[in-house]
DNA sequence: GTGCTGCACTAAATCGAATTAGTGACGCGG
DNA sequence: CCGCGTCACTAATTCGATTTAGTGCAGCAC
């Protein structure tokens, strides 16, 4: 019976009011003062007739959809995302709005393609969060967030005694604007802190700034460590004791390395990850990581983008996974 | 400088016609004759004004969105899914089409509020073919192709000289539903190849039907493994070689168990994953799985929810990435 | 009884594109 | 020169909800 849709008129006229009134009501318009007789009249015969409002009139003629489209690109739907999208959408949900999500090489032109037949209220776009900084941010603070997470995964080192810090940097290009943001974020903190500056690498070329560190690997850009020959640390320069790693995913690379060299953690080499994906529990021995309150944040995200307070309940501060590698 | 918006009218002004010769010429429809000097002009006019149709008027006229809504539930982006979406996306762009993905624990009522407030052209919704049978399918084949894949696993171990096949099952219930499906396929296959039906088992008891297996572990759910200790096979019973692991994941946690026990893949006992992940090749020993032509599914969906012929350009045959596990 | 206010509503316009049903001008056959 | 068809367009309607600008009536003050 795919009887057609159920309009506002209809509702209208099965309970002897105009479209107008039926509006009114139905959308708790203020300003109107119809009695609750007729409110409740109109109420029920759209539950009846099971009216549900048409988005697409309804964005036409408010100037935009109920949506609010997130952009994730090639970002993996794990760990901290997951709980960001998590927050997001609960907190639009409490205010009548959806969350849709774009994923893949996003090209600016297909996102904008899906901007234009989407018509949403506000696009996230953590892709351009991700690779520059952006003015007028809706990311509910994320990006800034960042850096006291980073001093919680410095300080944890810290303070179990590591002094001589490396800093693993992801081999994905995608990921090198971030990067470069935790890298200096790192390096404050451990200034901060009386340390010296943090050693960077990248897994790519695991000889790092200056041969900083005991191991080298390289790796062929998908999934296979290649191992070559450990190369001394040079005069005047000291081995890193422990690795902060740009996320869980780099720090697993950075085991499965040592695993190849019989290297292990965290006597050889401490490793800490960031922003626990799970994954990393599995492993043996298991990975230290850092965990993020990422659902507050995309609630704050949601406040943000729909022009609310966004003062109120700011995300947890982020705790450290005790596990087995640091 | 936030003019208002570049209307179809706007347009039609500018080339001097009417906005009905404009829709026609810019929508290209058949049936009418204009002069390509015309042509010309409007699109000139719509291309220096920057046009772009807005989307929600279209859709309230042509009774819905160009968008087609994927609902993923609480699915990994990662491996297969990942490629599907590529692939639906690719599909669906080429065809004036643009996919949005919804994420989370979608009770119902939250999807079919995006579906209102989207007005989508069609949905294909994961989760529902996930857990039942959906006679009006719109996955591409993706269900139908299981078998396939499933029998590729089978087959690899069968290959190896492997009899006694284990089958582990994920101890998510969300995929119970299509773990049970593709157990029976693993069946099937071994019937037809002669062999012994595949032994079950779950990771949360991992002490399996009747006692198949020589390790034992139980898992608290989330990420860590708790270890038992080793149970005798039972007289009558022989212990399983192999086991083909529901996806990645489920064969990742099977190995770390392994490793916590002190057993070793392949020699004490064979694992094959299935659907790549990417992340089995950095554990070690590197994970061997199966891989599955998923765009190609992806790029079947789509044609199938735009109503077009699918015929044409099947996807292709599952292969196995032989690793170090099996 | 006039003027005014407040109540309980409603007609009509609006959002922007697609589409149906034409219209006027011109050419051509008869 | 009449009739017909084709060409090159266009006016007007439609999709469904929201919103502005009212309308008609009752009740009250003066």
């Amino acid at each position: 019976m795919p009887r057609s849709r159920v309009t506002l008129k209809d509702v209208a006229a099965a309970s002897g009011v105009s479209a107008t009134t039926a509006s009114f009501v139905l959308n708790r318009v203020t300003g109107q003062t119809i009695p609750p007789a007729t409110q409740e009249r109109v109420r029920r015969a759209a539950a009846e007739l099971g009216y549900v409002p048409h988005g697409s009139a309804r964005a036409l003629r408010e100037g935009s959809s109920r949506l609010v489209l997130l952009n994730v690109g090639e970002l993996p739907v794990a760990g901290s995302l997951r709980s960001f999208i998590a927050g997001l959408d609960a907190e639009l949900a409490a205010h009548e709005h959806t969350l849709l999500v774009r994923h893949g090489r996003t090209g600016d032109a297909t996102l904008r393609r899906a901007v234009e037949t989407a018509d949403p209220r506000a696009v996230i776009d953590l892709v351009k969060v991700y690779a520059a900084d952006d003015p007028d941010r809706l990311d509910g603070g994320w990006i800034d967030g960042l850096a006291t997470h980073t001093a919680t995964q410095i300080d944890y080192l810290a303070g179990r005694g590591h002094t001589r810090i490396g800093f693993a940097m992801p081999s994905d290009d995608r990921l090198a604007r971030i990067a470069r943001l935790r890298l200096q974020q790192a390096r404050t903190v451990a200034r901060t802190r009386g340390l010296p500056a943090p050693a960077e690498f990248t897994l790519d070329d695991f000889v790092a700034a200056a041969g900083t560190i005991t191991a080298v690997a390289t790796f062929d850009g998908h999934a296979q460590a290649r191992v070559v020959p450990p190369v001394a640390v040079p005069d005047g320069h000291a081995a890193v004791t422990a690795v902060a790693a740009f996320d869980d995913d780099t720090a697993l690379r950075l085991l499965s390395a040592m695993a190849d060299r019989g290297l292990h953690a965290p006597d050889d080499l401490a490793v800490i990850g960031f922003d626990d994906t799970g994954h990393g529990g599995f492993w043996r021995p298991a990975l230290t990581t850092v965990r993020i309150d990422a659902e507050g944040y995309g609630r704050r995200a949601a406040r943000a983008v729909l022009g609310l307070p966004t003062d109120a309940a700011p995300p947890a501060p982020s705790t450290v996974i005790v596990r087995s590698t640091a």
